[in-house]
Order: structure tokens, then C-alpha cells, then sequence
DNA sequence: TTATAAAAAGACCTGCATATCCTTTTAAAA
DNA sequence: TTTTAAAAGGATATGCAGGTCTTTTTATAA
């Protein structure tokens, strides 16, 4: 569904959401390990959230990535600013001019279940992910909530 | 959701049901240009599927590819021999190790959807789509019901 | 029995997502 | 005021899905 990229994305915030709660500011390499993603890559990814002011940083000793509130911010926005929506539009098949007056044979079906995505990651924050984890409810790879 | 090689392939597939309706058997280049694909990967493709059986096909003077019998054989089947099935069992957010006993945050939801994907694909076959088409309910690129 | 028309096969090309590495900039602590 | 620690930036590498081209095999029709 995601691209791999958009998965490091969401992870690397909720970490940071996480540590946020702990009054700490994670650099990219402990991100990386602790999301399980490459380094480098991660720091390019850091880069792009950064740009698109969905997280901030900071440079030098210190430094790091945060954000400075509660993030409310939605999972589709973080999906739009790495991705693009075209995941939320395309045909099934893959039909360029696909739409309800000309729909491909798996239409309608296909538009509900793309609807059912789209709400729930327009009305999951980061923040809600992050606090499911702090619950005990879910985890984020090697990250529990006893493991921090 | 599915790799653009896998929607040429279902696309394809229905259309040569529509052909078979006709009497027909259609070879890779009219496939390629019905179902708006690139004519020599379309022929990759085809191999593909004729080698895993589920189409069949002829060389030769009269030739092309074809089915013997109603394709009763479902999408579901189609994703599968085409990219293999790990869109039905990867995690939402790209974990190795999310299940029911350590889910990532958003498991549950993305479960729910994936099943109801999973059914749609499942439920419907080849025959049911081209069908839908016969019926003028769907079209399938410059193919419709009057164009042919 | 040869020409033609088709799929099969194999080698290759291309672009993009993913990933790495090195240098530069910035900030804080010593 | 220098050292250290961090992000930012830029250049480059890599793997794979997607796509193309050419040759070979096979079947049919003339």
C-alpha cells in the first residue's frame, strides 16, 4: 500500500512523538535503530518531514528532531507530503479514465475499501499512534513501551 | 494496491474472455492495444500466465491466446501467480514482526481492510468481470460494450 | 515444401525508489 | 576559541519493476 519510505516516515514521527513525552529529542541514527530502518536513508527521510515543517530540528550538539506540541498532525498528511495521493485516486486496474459514469468492472467495491483507508489514516494523528503504544496497546518494532 | 504488471495482467485476461464470448482468440499485439498496454511486455505477461496455466495459447498461424472453458478463476488467483501474495499479509506500516499478539498501532484497521480486499478479489473471477462488461455495467479502457 | 503468422525465449535497456557516503553548516559545550 | 556533536546538502550507488528488441520455435495455409 505504502511506499517504504512513507512506512519510515510514520515510524520515525511516532518515535519521536514518544520521546517527546519524555522530554527528549532523537537524532536520526537513533531513530533509525530503534524504528528499524537504514541510517542514512532515515536522515534523508528526516530531511523531507523537516522541509514540509511536519517535524522540527535542530542543528549542533543538543540537536535533533522534534516537535514542539501535542502532533495532531494526521497520518494522510504525512502520506501526502512523502507520496502524493494518488493512492487515494487510482483505479484498481489501473484505468486511466476510470470514475463512476465509466468505472472498471471492480469499481465500486474497490472505492470503498480505498474510502475505509483514507478515514482511517485521515483520523489517526500521530499523536494517537504514539499514545496506543504508551497504552501497551501496540508496538513499533523493537520499540515496546518497557523497552524505552 | 496491486503492481501495474498485475493489473495488465487481469485486464488482459478479461479481455480475452470478452474475445472468447466472440469466438475469438486474440494474440498480444490486439490484447496490448484493447487494454492500453505496452504490446511486448503485454507478450511478457502473457507468458507468464500461460505458463502458470491459467490461460492457455497457440503458436502459429491462427493462433493467440484463449480459454477452453467459462474462466472461472478469480482475481485473487490471478495477484497471486502475478506478484505472489504478501499485500494480503504485510503490516500497514512495514513491521516484520506485527500480528495479533504485537500489533503495530493501526493493525486492526488495516487488517479489517485488507480482508475486505482480500474477499472482493477472492469472490470475484475473470468471467464475472468480463460479464460486467457485457452487461454495459463497466468498461475496461477504450473497450466498452458498443466498441467492440 | 515454402511462406507466413503467431507465441516463446532470451538478452538487454531504463527510470525510479531505495540506500550510502562524504562534505558543509550550525550550534553548544569545554 | 576550539572541539565536539548534530542536521543539511550533494553526489553517487544499487536493485528492481517496467519495458524493448531480436531470434527461435511452432503451426497453418498457400
Amino acid at each position: 500500500m505504502l511506499a517504504r519510505t512513507t512506512e519510515y516516515a510514520i515510524r520515525a514521527l511516532v518515535y519521536i512523538e514518544l520521546k517527546r513525552l519524555k522530554g527528549e529529542r532523537p537524532g536520526f541514527r537513533e531513530i533509525a535503530r530503534e524504528i528499524d530502518s537504514p541510517e542514512h536513508f532515515t536522515a534523508k527521510i528526516m530531511q523531507v518531514l523537516t522541509r514540509h515543517g511536519i517535524v522540527e530540528s535542530a542543528k549542533g550538539r543538543g540537536g535533533g528532531f522534534f516537535f514542539t506540541q501535542v502532533p495532531k498532525i494526521s497520518v494522510y498528511t504525512v502520506i501526502k507530503a512523502m507520496e502524493g495521493e494518488r493512492i487515494f485516486t487510482k483505479c484498481g486496474l489501473g484505468l486511466k479514465d476510470c470514475n463512476d459514469i465509466h468505472p472498471c468492472p471492480i469499481h465500486k467495491e474497490y472505492a470503498v475499501i480505498r474510502q475505509t483507508y483514507l478515514d482511517m489514516v485521515t483520523n489517526n494523528t500521530i499523536a494517537d499512534l504514539a499514545e496506543k503504544i504508551n497504552n501497551g496497546e501496540a508496538v513499533l518494532s523493537r520499540l515496546t513501551v518497557s523497552s524505552g
